[in-house]
DNA sequence: AGACTAACTGAATGACCAGTCAGTATGGCA
DNA sequence: TGCCATACTGACTGGTCATTCAGTTAGTCT
């Protein structure tokens, strides 16, 4: 092994054949990165090639080296980042405890706050809207939503299975807890004046007691 | 007063002095409706002037003469589509019968569905896109939503004070329900293929009944 | 070491498009 | 009737930006 392949070795999860794959990778990550955040600082429909080389220090022309054009640059980086969002939500709902503590801990993990994860929300809306006229966007935010039902339908059915929680059709509860959850996302993303994320979370626990057949006080212990 | 300020009186009042000041306040509404097309088929970020243009049988020129930009012209024609449809939501919220019909007929115009109104749907989930940036839009969409939210309030007041309903918070009833709308309506819209119309309304519906403290029976015999 | 090839550069290209402007046509008023 | 403000045209301009490509640098292999 060459002194190379060590410095890069840890930087990417898979163990690639050779330095140069191994560099090519890093490469491609770092630059996705790179394009997520410039979508994120200037929006979808406002992001330039050229503001992601300056981003990522590098030239124009390297873009285009390691991504066929803009557009799939750009749909990479969202299928990444999707990817990235939907292991979160997995590993948050799977993880040890109760479903009511695991479903509060999805809530809470999804509410959009000053610490960070907006970045998500400002990502997905601005998906939405591409969504409508980019196919492969759909497919993506097709996926995302999706996957995010899923998650919210099997907290809700390990909880009515155990026996925590009361719901008729854990299905349907899901679907309405996710386009719920959606409309505040949306909501306090575009007009964080309007509301505390105190506040959104007691909407959110809310609608999700409703759901799974508790008072609201089962989730008021909780931090 | 000017002339040209008397012109601008006309063009926004009902019924104009000249043919003159007419013949602007047509063109001008000409060139929105035809902004909203190609809004509506391009999308927010890939609408050309050019594009408007066209659509209306005009020169480009002319855009610029009656607007004074482009931000201009969409801001404007989105102020518009927003009067319009807060004004098509308090009719029928504020029309005759009973706090629960009204409500259930606010959620069936509400709902996108194949004979139109998707139209709105498409605007709005682009502007909120826009609207991460655009301050003018994000204030646009922000009394969009603000109108929404007091459209359901009043019905649901309405029907708590006759004793129809039995909900203790109407304000925060009203903003859940409307996040509950936006959230189906946006994921109606972006994957028509999953969900059809009626489970849709069922669903709205749902919820709404718990908002307002009846069985979802209660809407069961409308159409 | 030398040859080969992949990674990378940055200047050039050309398409695209908002906004401008000099000029034309026309309805309404003196 | 003739004048003039105004609605309107369409060619033009200046700037932006994705994409290309001829050339350069630097690992890797024998």
């Amino acid at each position: 092994m060459t002194r190379f392949v060590r410095r890069y070795a840890d930087a990417v999860a898979q163990t690639p054949a050779s330095g140069r794959a191994n560099q090519v990778a890093a490469r491609r990550a770092e630059l996705l990165e790179a394009t997520e955040r410039v979508v994120l600082a200037r929006g979808f429909a406002e992001a330039r090639v050229a503001d992601v080389a300056q981003e990522s220090g590098v030239s124009g022309g390297l873009i285009h080296y390691h991504f066929a054009s803009k557009d799939a640059l750009l749909t990479t980086m969202l299928r990444t980042a999707a990817e990235r969002d939907i292991a979160r939500a997995r590993k948050v709902a799977g993880g040890p405890g109760t479903a009511l503590a695991r479903l509060d801990k999805v809530i809470r993990e999804f509410v959009p706050g000053p610490r960070g994860h907006d970045a998500s929300w400002t990502l997905w809306i601005d998906a939405w809207g591409s969504a409508l006229r980019n196919t492969h966007i759909r497919d993506i935010s097709a996926e995302l939503d999706g996957a995010w039902v899923e998650v919210l339908e099997q907290v809700i059915r390990d909880g009515t299975e155990s026996g925590e929680f009361e719901c008729p059709d854990p299905s349907a509860s899901a679907w309405r807890l996710a386009a719920l959850l959606d409309g505040l996302g949306l909501r306090i993303t575009l007009q964080r004046a309007s509301m505390s994320r105190a506040e959104m979370i007691e909407h959110a626990r809310f609608a999700a007691a409703h759901v799974i057949g508790l008072p609201l006080e089962a989730f008021e212990n909780r931090p």
